[in-house]
Formats: structure tokens, sequence, C-alpha cells
DNA sequence: CTGTTAGCGCATTCAT
DNA sequence: ATGAATGCGCTAACAG
């Protein structure tokens, strides 16, 4: 398949290549005729711009990274990262920009990935969705000073552009509603243990109890991965405690989802026996049975508000402030209901 | 931020820059020695092939397209696209490809999108997920001979690489289930008009009622998005006909969603009152209250199936068949329960 | 306003 | 086994 270059665009239309890249470009400085006239002979010819050449005389691939946690395969069923990615794929659309998925290759050290990505000029700018504390890919860019955007917060720089909720309040508010509720046995079921946001949710639990004199348990507080089975498992360890907890916050609506199904099986029930409250009030937090009551962090917006600081970033305008706090709110349902 | 080239290590290294390409595309003859030199030098100096520039030389990008109906914004909200995503980044991680999400722009010209993928040579082929009657891009992609494959069926050509469900069966097979539960009004709630998948479900649906001399009723019958908004909103005039269907048969769970809420604010009961049953089987069907009954048609294998027909045809083994079908099974939830 | 020239970084003949 | 030269398709600096 042999394509139409910008040569044979301008033998055709008997000017010269550059005088094609012009109009192409648009430039301004070119007479309505020769314009007009090479617009007719592109058309006529099917020509369209090769990218790949474009971008390597641009030094601009007009293409946005998004770096997922651990295996794209697994994250890529959390709600959480699919509306997330939504709101870039909105923003990023709208720009006439492309957005690259990287594939993390499971067992490469990430690293690698973001080198390949970066040296290899295959985006302008990236997102990484996750944060952990000590994160090596947050310095490996930060050192690089290639344009980055963070969705979560990072602890050791300042200097970051991210977008975050403030989870710790968050999760200090959603304790609390809990501790009224008159709950007092409350367990913690997070996420990825070394990541910023379960810290900090974890930090929002912990002062919550501390402020409402209530001790905490250390068999209460569990971490694994984002995902239904996590949540699943963990649960199973909750409930086969000499105490069993009779509420769980649990850090991710997909791992809530396993947290209940296992508290179904072992005939207890919510929320009578136990309360169970979540976080990112995706759609199965609302669907499930019991519907969960679950803080919204609004997902799409963090993605959206991500891309656009990024592209702030691309296009010199860094103004803006460097961390932007996007609002929570509960969302009450079922889950938590006071019989 | 300049970047090291292959010049830079070669003339580090002491060699040309064309041995320094050898050693990075593994050419077999090559000196043990230079060999070891050059590679100690790359990583002396970071360096990492700059992928534009190879992609230009090559005429090869490592990418593939995916393509989703009506704007990739609202289709990311639904689970099925969300995993046949999943199935495909799966395989191509696995191959090192990138994926390039078609942000197709809202009012754009479909085919537009496609021309300037494919002349713009952003990807080397590309997974259209999903067909409609007399498509419009899958003529585009075929008189250009293009590769991709598709998800989902082509009526018109049946030289179209493809990966599909039995729809019509499986829609015959669900709608029988309904009907020996005793259900006799059955209605359909479809999604894209003129997408092929709603054509087979229709189909099916509607030959099942033959077989079983139901009369086939044109107001049970409607269509729109497959978003979980019009699932609510078709469902809505489907409960203010005369006379209502004592089950519905939805397209798509985000969809019956939608359903299940209008059904519930109506103050009927499912399944009592109203059997739902659905397709695609994602999570959602799963913890909805109540869980509904899902065709599992295995989304994330199309989509892992798709892609590796897809590496076949661009590795030029196109041996294998070129419709396949992928199976799918009745998941029975309480949603079609007999009491 | 437009043409000429010289890269962008790499791969690949064709020599040696 | 290696180097020199040329081209992938487009852009941009410099002329005119």
């Amino acid at each position: 398949m042999k394509s139409i270059t910008i040569k044979d665009v301008a033998q055709r239309a008997g000017v010269s290549p550059s005088t094609v890249s012009r109009v192409i470009s648009k430039d301004a400085r070119i007479s309505e005729n020769t314009k007009k006239k090479v617009l007719e002979i592109m058309d006529e010819l099917n020509y369209y711009p090769n990218s790949i050449a474009r971008r390597l005389a641009n030094k601009k691939t007009d293409t946005i990274g998004v770096v997922m946690p651990y295996g794209t395969e697994d994250v890529l069923m959390n709600p959480f990262f699919q509306e997330s990615l939504r709101g870039i794929s909105i923003v990023s659309s709208d720009k006439c920009y492309d957005i690259l998925i990287s594939t993390s290759h499971k067992n490469e050290d990430e690293i690698d990935v973001l080198r390949c990505l970066i040296k290899g000029n295959r985006v302008d700018g990236l997102i990484l969705t996750r944060s952990n504390e000590n994160d090596e890919a947050i310095k490996y860019l930060r050192d690089n000073k290639f344009p980055f955007v963070l969705i979560g917060s990072c602890l050791e720089y300042d200097d970051i552009t991210s977008v975050d909720n403030d989870n710790e309040k968050a999760s200090y508010e959603l304790t609390s509603f809990l501790i009224e509720k008159g709950r007092k046995k409350i367990a913690f079921i997070g996420g990825e243990l070394h990541s910023v946001v379960i810290k900090n949710r974890f930090e929002g639990y912990k002062k919550a109890l501390k402020d409402n004199n209530i001790e905490f348990k250390n068999e209460y507080l569990i971490f694994d991965k984002f995902l239904e089975e996590s949540g699943y498992n963990l649960t199973d360890k909750l409930l086969n405690l000499d105490d069993i907890p009779d509420a769980i916050i649990v850090a991710d609506d997909l791992m809530s989802l396993g947290a209940m199904k296992k508290i179904k099986e072992k005939n207890y029930k919510v929320p009578e026996d136990i309360m169970l409250a979540s976080f990112n009030n995706s759609i199965l937090a609302k669907y499930s049975n019991p519907s969960i009551t679950s803080i919204d962090i609004n997902s799409t917006e963090l993605g959206k508000r991500a891309c656009e600081k990024l592209f702030s970033i691309l296009e010199g305008n860094e103004s803006e402030l460097k961390k932007e706090i996007i609002s929570h709110k509960i969302i009450e349902r079922d889950s938590t209901k006071s019989i």
C-alpha cells in the first residue's frame, strides 16, 4: 500500500513540498489561490499527512500516555480506573490527542516501561493514575523533568502537579459517620499497602477513631490489591476473628463487593450485623444488594482535570496551582442504614 | 531535553551508526566483541531508540487501534467495552504493542477518523468493537485492504475476519427460557438500532416467540443507545402501555440496570411482576438487586481472540478461520426465578 | 509569498 | 563483520 506523500501533492499542484506543508499547517502567509489549488489536489489524491514523519520532524507525538498501577489487565476491571480513563479520554479527544495505554508488562520493571515511553518518544506527557510512598516512577519522571500529572498525591516532593481528593478528610467523615450510627468495632480494608490513597484513607480512619476514643485494633486492618477477590479474601480473615467487627470500611467499591459476598456467605446481615461503607461510588455501589454507602470521589472529574492540567503544562501555561483537590461526598445507601 | 541518538552511541563506542543499529535489531552477523561493547555504551549513556524515527524507517507503528462505536466517552461507561478492551490489552501487552484508543470526536465523520488513523500511519491494524448494517467503516477498511478484525459480525461481506458470539442462538435460548417460565408477554429492549448484535439478538427473540406460537407485538420492541439512561427511559414507555409485559429481555446489562430502576420506581416487582433477563453478564448483573439473569458472552475472550487474530494477520499467518464464534451461556439469577 | 536546503533518528542497501 | 550513503515523509531556516 504505497502512500501518497507531500511530494506527490506538490508535483501535481505544481508547487514545492514546503508550500504544501505550509498549507497543511495552516501557515498564514500563503496566497489564497495556491492554497485552494493545493487543497483541491490533496482532496483529489485523497492525501493524508503521515503522522509519523510529522512527529519526527516536529519532535512531538500528540499522544499522552496513561500509566496504571500493576498490570493494566487487572486494573481495567476496576471502575475507578475505567472512569478516570474516561475523563482523560474526554479531554484528550477534545484536543485531538491520542491516548496510549501503557500496557505494563507484568514482570518488567516499571521504570523500564517509563523509559521506553519517554526516551522512545512515544508520548508528550504522562498521567499517572496512582502514587505510592517513595514512588520510583514519580522520582524518575521528576528527575527527567518529563511532563506528567499525578492522579493522587505525592508525599515526598511538593512540586508535583497533581489532582486528588482529600482522602484523609473523606475517610475521617466516613468513619465518623459509622461511629454516629453506633458502631465501634470498625474494621478497615485497604487496597495496595503502599499507595498514598490508602495511606490517607487509613489516616483519616485512625484519626476518627481516636477523636471518638475508640481503640484502634491492629487485627481490624488489612490490605491487598484493588480487586473483588481481595475484598472477598480479606473479609474472610475479619470474620474469623474472635471479636468480629460491626462495621467495615473498604477502600474501594470493587473490593467491597467481594466483602459483601463473603459476609453473606457467612450468614451475616448487612447492615444489621455489619455495616459496610466504601470509596469511589462507582455504579457497582449503587446497584449492589444491599446498595453500598460510598464516598463519591468524582473519578471522571479526576481524570478530566488531570488531563487538562497536563495540557496546561504541555502548552507552557503552568500558571495553575500544582495541587488540585476535587470535592467528595458521602452517598448514603442501604449498607449503613440504621434499622 | 536533548535525547541521545544512535550517533552518540556509535561515536562513543568507536563504531558506525549502522553497527549500533544492527546491535539494536539483533542482527546476527556482528562480532560478539563489538556487540558487547555497544551494549555497554548504550547502557552507560542510558540510550533508548527513538520509536518515532524507527517507525518512520520501518513503516511500522507497533500500535493497534481500537475503534469504539459513537463517542468513546459514553462507551467507556459500558462494561462490555471495558472488558473487551481489557482482553485486547492483555494480548497486545504480551506482544509489546501499544493500544491506541480512537477517541472519536463527536461530530466528526467516522470515516475521517479512520482515514486519519490509517493514512496517517498511526496504527498497524485495527479492532472494531462493533458492527452495523451496511457499516461504512467496514467497507472503508475492506476497500483499503487495511488489516482489521471485527468484534461482531458483518452481514454484507464474508471475507471479514471477525470474532463474535452466536447472538441469535443466545437470544433464542434466553427467550425460550422465559417462555418456559410461563411468561408470554415478553418485551425486547435493544441497543443501537442498526447494530448487527442487536439485529441478531432480535432475530433470536422473534424466532423463539414464533416457535412457541406467541404473537410478536410491535409495541414491545424498542431501541436506543447502550446506556443506563436509555434502559431507564425505554422501560418507562413499556410500563405506560395498556398491556404491560411480564418479562423484558434487555440487550445489555447496563441498560437493564436502568430498566430495573424504572420498574422499581413504578412499584412493580422483579421477578414476580416482570422478569428481567439481559446480555453480557458483566459484574453489574451479578451484583444488582435482584441479581439479573444474563447471557455470559465472554467479553474479555472476545477482545483477546480479536487481538490474536489481528496479530495473525499482521504476521501474515492468515490461516485461521475468518469467522470465529465464542461460546455463550445463560447465567441464571434472581431476576428470573420462578416463585 | 514561495522554493531550496538541510535535518529529525533510524534502517538498509551497497560496498569493502 | 563493518562503514558510507541514501531514504522514510515532513518541517523549518534561510533565501529570494
